[in-house]
This record gives C-alpha cells, structure tokens and sequence, in this order.
DNA sequence: CGAGCAACCTGCATGC
DNA sequence: TGCATGCAGGTTGCTC
C-alpha cells in the first residue's frame, strides 16, 4: 500500500488521537510478520505513553517514555485508531490499547509489515542505520544524486527506489518521477548528466510533496487514518498508464518489467 | 563489492 | 461455477 506519501499522510492523522495517550496494552493475535513481532512487546509497553509520533523513510517511529516502537506497513499494511472493543476482522494481527478506550489497530493481509521495538535511539536500529536521505531534506540534491548514480551501472528506476541512496521512493512515485524528469527507467545510473540527476530530484520532490498535499494515492485499499481516501491517483500521468495516450504528447505509453517491478514510460517524453 | 532475483504472504482480476 | 495464473504499493538476503 504505502509509499512515503501514504506513511507521512497516516502520521499526520494519528497525531492528533495518538500523542500523549497512555497505552493499557497490546494483544498481538498473528506476530508472523516480516519478522516476528517480539512478545516482549507485552511486558515493555504497559503505562507507557506516547511522546512522538516520527516517520524515517516508511517506518512509523511511536516514541514512548520506554523505547519506540516501529511500525512498518509493507505492502497491505493499514493503521487504523478506532473503539478498543470494535469487531475483529481477518488479518487484524495487532491492537494498540489506550486507556482512553481507543486502539491502534494494524491490518495487514499479506504480512510483508513489521512492527519492533528498540529502548535505544531509533536511527540506530539495524534496520534505521543504514537508509540513505530524506527525498524532501536540503541532503538530497542533484550533486548528491549525481556522485551516488556516477559508482553505478544499474538501471536508474532501481537506484531511486534503493532505500541505501535515498528512502521513500516506491514503484509508483519513481515511475512518476521519471517521467516528469523526462528520463527513461533503464537508461544506466551513471549515463545521467547533472542536469538530468538535477531533473530528477526536483521530480522527485515535486511528486512527493504533491501526493503528500493529497493524501496519497488510494489504488486499492489505502485510506487515511480518519478512513477516507488519498486523491493523487487522479494526478498519475504514467503509472498504471500503459496503453492510454500520454497527456503531454499523445503517444501512447508503454510498459516493461524491470527488477520485477511493472514500470510504464511514455517512448517519446522519456529519453 | 555490485547486480539479479527468489522469497516472504493474501486477495483479486482474468481467462479457460 | 471452479480452477489456474498472474499481478499487486516493499524489502531482505541469497546467489553469482
């Protein structure tokens, strides 16, 4: 489900309900996620209430007086703040309970989501320590992006959707991205000019922060925390495209496979 | 070390 | 109607 537009729009929403509630419990029906949900969890977060609510990349970072717990939402993860006592549906693995009556409530069909726990500085947690910048810090800049792509060959789309050289990029939002660049998803990282490493940052950027003003993009199953849709589905101009003319020049887009991925590109725009 | 790709899961649309 | 197939917003960790 999510990108970085759709985790920063479900952060926005949980602030508001969630800051400074002290949580009674938690039950944990399903902990086979990504990883195993530690149980630990059930001794550790009892009478703690919530400081922050912070977003790395697309991890959710819940600080606690005791530690943080990160959320992440794979691909069908959804967080959902509703009545405590609200009827259990499949694939409801995880209730935060507060005392205020309200839970957290973490859905997630596929279980490609994880939730963690860490009592030291989040940014240091093995799965943190690693990520490469924020698309929408001042860090990410074409001569970052120019230097990064310079070491390698691989096809661009996969640079920009590598979490290690920059976070938050998925499918949907580096194929937008590109398109807007006016550059073609296989051309190779390091055949990129400045200016086109320039390009694409300003795409990048634009794109995210148009989708995050939106809402983020409700393809499926993506709703916001109060239970409404994202709208920037009716901003995409190539994802999901393929075989309708492109906006800007009428030539029709096309699709292809890349690192497993479905990538649509418009063959005249995209160079 | 970089690059490619299998794997983790379920649900849904499609085609026979 | 039923069944097989392919595809889906992510990321790690295995091979070569």
């Amino acid at each position: 489900m999510p990108e970085l537009p759709e985790v920063e729009t479900v952060r926005r929403g949980l602030m508001q309900p969630l800051l400074g509630a002290i949580i009674e419990r938690i039950i944990i029906r399903q902990s086979r996620l990504r990883w195993p949900i530690p149980l630990a969890l059930t001794d550790c977060v009892p009478q703690q209430r919530i400081l922050d609510l912070q977003r790395r990349g697309k991890y959710l970072l819940l600080i606690t007086t005791a530690g943080t717990l990160i959320y992440h939402l794979g691909m069908s993860g959804q967080l959902r703040v509703i009545a405590a006592d609200s009827p259990v549906k499949k694939h409801d693995h995880v209730d935060l309970v507060f005392q205020n009556h309200t839970c957290l409530r973490l859905t997630d069909p596929r279980r490609f989501g994880a939730l963690l726990w860490t009592t030291a500085a989040p940014q240091l947690h093995p799965l943190l320590a690693h990520l490469g910048p924020e698309p929408l810090s001042a860090t990410f800049n074409a001569a970052y992006l120019y230097s990064v792509l310079q070491r390698h060959k691989q096809n661009c789309k996969a640079l920009i959707m590598n979490s290690k050289i920059v976070v938050g990029v998925g499918n949907i939002y580096a194929t937008e991205a590109l398109f807007h660049a006016g550059i073609h998803p296989t051309r190779a990282g390091n055949s990129l000019t400045k200016q086109q490493c320039m390009a694409l940052v300003t795409a990048i950027k634009r794109v995210l922060k148009h989708a995050i003003a939106k809402g983020g993009t409700t393809l499926k199953d993506f709703i916001q925390a109060d239970g409404k849709p994202g709208y920037f589905k009716q901003q995409l101009f190539v994802y999901g495209q393929h075989g309708h003319p492109c906006q800007r020049c009428q030539t029709l887009i096309e699709k292809l496979s890349l690192n497993q991925r479905t990538t649509a590109y418009c063959p005249t725009c995209q160079r």
